[in-house]
DNA sequence: GTCTATATTCTGATAGAC
DNA sequence: GTCTATCAGAATATAGAC
């Protein structure tokens, strides 16, 4: 049977939750521990400082993206759909901790923003791949970019994903 | 001859400095007042509180993108070519101001937020008239906030434009 | 493992001198 | 218009009880 989530990983589930609802200034250890629904003692017992908070979410995160990585490789629909559908956010566990990523990275967070660069790195490797034209495998990035932006400052348009598609279909 | 840069200009100079080149987090009065060479005291003279400065920065950026879509509109290369070479960041007041706008969009300040929305739109909507093709225009309008996000997360790819441009021009 | 209480430093803001 | 002095409250972190 399932595991319970451990108090540590709802610690790190709602410093993604508060980061990416309310911006990182809104994610105080206070604010963290409330969410979490334990005391501010309770979680410096998890992680010693912020830093380490931090640092932990960076970890799980890269987790997370190596098995988003090797599916987007392995999909049936090929990387490029995979991917695309991906940027959208649905509000899956991953798509949190990245939106996470990158507001923890414009911080400036040395750990945060390589993590990104890799995670980036690692989905144009796969796409670069697949299609074997760099330029496209680029432009397919940036788009998904774009999609992941727009979500995650909440102005997304549903019906971007469609007609990025369709745009997509009329190359040769 | 040109005026001085006021103080109050200055002020909300460093304010999106420090939120661009640092994080909101590293934007705090006392760092905005050093970053501009006046005191806390003197900042507050200017701005009431640090709503105020936030309100003041939305307002000026949301002047320049209003100056920015007019040239959009009219540039000799068209819409186009300018809304993807003025999405990679160069280092511009304006440049600086947008990235400021989608930082403090994320912490979730209405007024940045409805400003960003005000001015996605109206580059959309120029696109579109430009275009006829509200598919293509979504997607360019993707591939500049891709590149965007990019440079603002200090891990752009200088090669990036070029490759987008190719791969637009392959459309038929 | 989790809590309460406390210490320390940071942040936003006020008052009043110059 | 700009400064210094000061304050209240918030944020990170420690100590020790349970």
């Amino acid at each position: 049977m399932a595991e319970e989530r451990s108090t540590r990983d709802r610690l790190l589930d709602a410093f993604e939750q508060l980061i990416v609802g309310a911006g990182s200034r809104a994610a105080t250890l206070d604010a963290v521990a409330a969410e979490a629904g334990v005391s501010k003692g309770g979680l410096l017992y998890h992680f010693r400082s912020k830093e380490a908070l931090v640092d932990a979410m960076v970890e799980r995160l890269r987790e997370q993206a190596a098995r988003d990585v090797e599916a987007m490789r392995n999909a049936p629909e090929g990387p490029v759909d995979f991917y695309l559908e991906t940027s959208v956010d649905t509000g899956s566990d991953f798509d949190r901790a990245l939106i996470a990523g990158a507001r923890i990275a414009q911080d400036q967070d040395p750990g945060a923003r390589a993590a990104m660069a890799d995670i980036r790195d690692a989905w144009f490797s796969v796409l670069d791949e697949h299609l074997g034209d760099a330029a496209l495998a680029r432009t397919v990035l940036l788009i998904g970019e774009g999609l992941y932006f727009h979500d995650s400052a909440g102005i997304g348009d549903a019906a971007a994903l469609g007609q990025v598609r369709e745009v997509l279909a009329r190359l040769p």
